[in-house]
DNA sequence: CCGCTATGAATGAACG
DNA sequence: CGTTCATTCATAGCGG
C-alpha cells in the first residue's frame, strides 16, 4: 500500500515522440479496442505467452508493458464479474423502496455490485460499481469461441489498416489464435440485442480522455 | 474498488419529478451530513452491508445508489489521507528518505509480478494537485484518522429526529453499529489535544448553496 | 461569459 | 481473485 514509492520507470525511452508524461499507463483508443476485442472474443485470462504477444501488438500504438496488459485483464475480469452480479441482484431484487420520496434528486448515481441479501439494491438505473466500459459495439462479439478470427480480426484489421504501421506486419493477422487459453465464460450480454459485430465508431463508445491526449494515429 | 458504470443516459423512465437530469450525483446537505458523520464516527471504509444500509438511509433525502456511497467513502478516505500527507510533508521539510535498493531481484517466484510496469515516459511527478479543501468542523473530530470521539451520533440523531422518518425505523437508530467494520485507527494523532468534539454547526461549514436550498425535509 | 475550486466517477496498479 | 489505493478525468457550482 504505501510501500511503493513510484517505480523508476523506464527512462530508456524516447521512442514515443510526444507523450504528455503520464505516471501511469493510459491505453490509447486503439489499444483498448484491441484489448476489448480479445477479451470479448473469449480470452478473458490470457496466459503469459499470450500476454506478451498482446503487448507486442499494443506497443505499436504506444508504449506498454506486459504488466499493463496483465493488469488490464485482471481488472477487466473483476469488473465484468462484479457488474454482472450487480445486475443480477438488481434485477432479481426489484425491491420496492418506499422512501418518502422526499426530494428525489440526482439521477446520476449508479448502482451497486453488492449482491446483498437484505434490503435493496440498486436504484432505478445504472449499473454497478466497477462496471467497466459499457458494451462496446465492436466488442459485442458473442462469446462464441468459434468466431475466432472472422469478426475480431476484421475489427482489428480495420484499425490496423488505418494506421498501417508496417513495422512487423505479421502480428496482425495472427492476433489471437486463441491457443486454448481459457475462454469459457460468457459475460451475459449487455441485455440489449446483440449489436453487429463490426465497429463503426468505437471511439465514441470508449470515452477517452478529452483534449489532453491526442492519439498518434 | 472502482466500479461504477455510470451510464450516460437514463434508460428507464426519464422523468423524475423535479430533476434536471444531472449527470452525476450531487449529495444533498443532509446526505453529506450523514455520510460525514459516519465517516467521522470511525467507519471510514464500510463493508458492503453497511454501504447498503447507508444508501438506504440516504435515499430518504434523495436518490442515491450504492455506488455513490461507495465512491464517496473512497474519495473521502483518499483525500483525507493525501491531505494529511501533504500537510505533514510541508511541515517537516527536512525529512530524508533512504532507498533500500535491494539489488538482486527475486526472480521467479510466487507472485506474478511482471517486470516493472513502466509505461510511458518517466514521471517526475512531484506534487499532486487536488488539494483538498479544509476540513469541515464536525468532520474534524473523527476517531478514525485524526482523533477519537464519540459524539457524531448526536449529530445524526438530531438530523434524524428532525425528519422522523420512521418508515422502517430500524435503520435510523441502528445507524452505525460499527459492527466490527474496520475503523482504521489512527494515524498520527498529534496535536489536537482536547478537541471539543462536538459539532456545533455542521451545516454552516458545509458550503452548500446558501441561497437556493430547497430542503426536502 | 470564463475561470477557478471542489468533488464525483473511472481506471490503472497493487496488496492480501 | 477480490479488494483497496492512487491518479486522473469530468463536471457542478460559485466567483470574478
Amino acid at each position: 500500500m504505501e510501500d511503493q514509492g513510484q517505480d523508476p520507470n523506464s527512462p530508456t525511452n524516447g521512442s514515443e515522440r510526444n507523450e504528455p508524461v503520464r505516471s501511469r499507463w493510459t491505453p490509447k483508443p486503439e489499444q483498448i479496442l484491441i484489448l476489448e476485442s480479445i477479451f470479448n472474443s473469449g480470452m478473458v485470462n490470457p496466459p503469459k505467452d499470450e500476454t506478451v504477444r498482446i503487448r507486442k501488438l499494443l506497443e505499436k500504438f504506444g508504449s506498454v508493458g506486459d504488466a499493463n496488459v496483465f493488469y488490464w485483464f485482471q481488472n477487466r475480469r473483476s469488473r465484468s464479474r462484479r457488474r454482472q452480479r450487480q445486475m443480477q441482484a438488481s434485477l432479481q431484487q426489484r425491491n420496492q423502496q418506499e422512501q418518502g420520496a422526499s426530494g428525489g434528486n440526482s439521477g446520476g448515481g449508479g448502482a451497486i455490485h453488492y449482491e446483498s441479501s437484505s434490503s435493496t439494491t440498486t436504484p432505478p438505473h445504472v449499473l454497478g460499481y466497477e462496471a467497466d466500459s459499457v458494451a462496446p459495439s465492436f466488442a459485442s462479439c458473442p462469446s462464441s469461441y468459434l468466431m475466432g478470427s472472422s469478426s475480431s480480426s476484421a475489427c482489428v484489421g480495420m484499425l490496423m489498416g488505418d494506421h498501417h504501421d508496417h513495422h512487423h506486419g505479421h502480428v496482425v493477422d495472427n492476433l489471437f489464435p486463441v491457443s486454448g487459453a481459457q475462454m469459457g465464460f460468457s459475460e451475459i450480454d449487455q441485455g440489449s440485442s446483440v449489436t453487429p459485430i463490426l465497429c463503426p465508431e468505437d471511439t465514441s463508445n470508449l470515452h477517452f480522455q478529452s483534449g489532453k491526449n491526442a492519439c498518434p494515429i
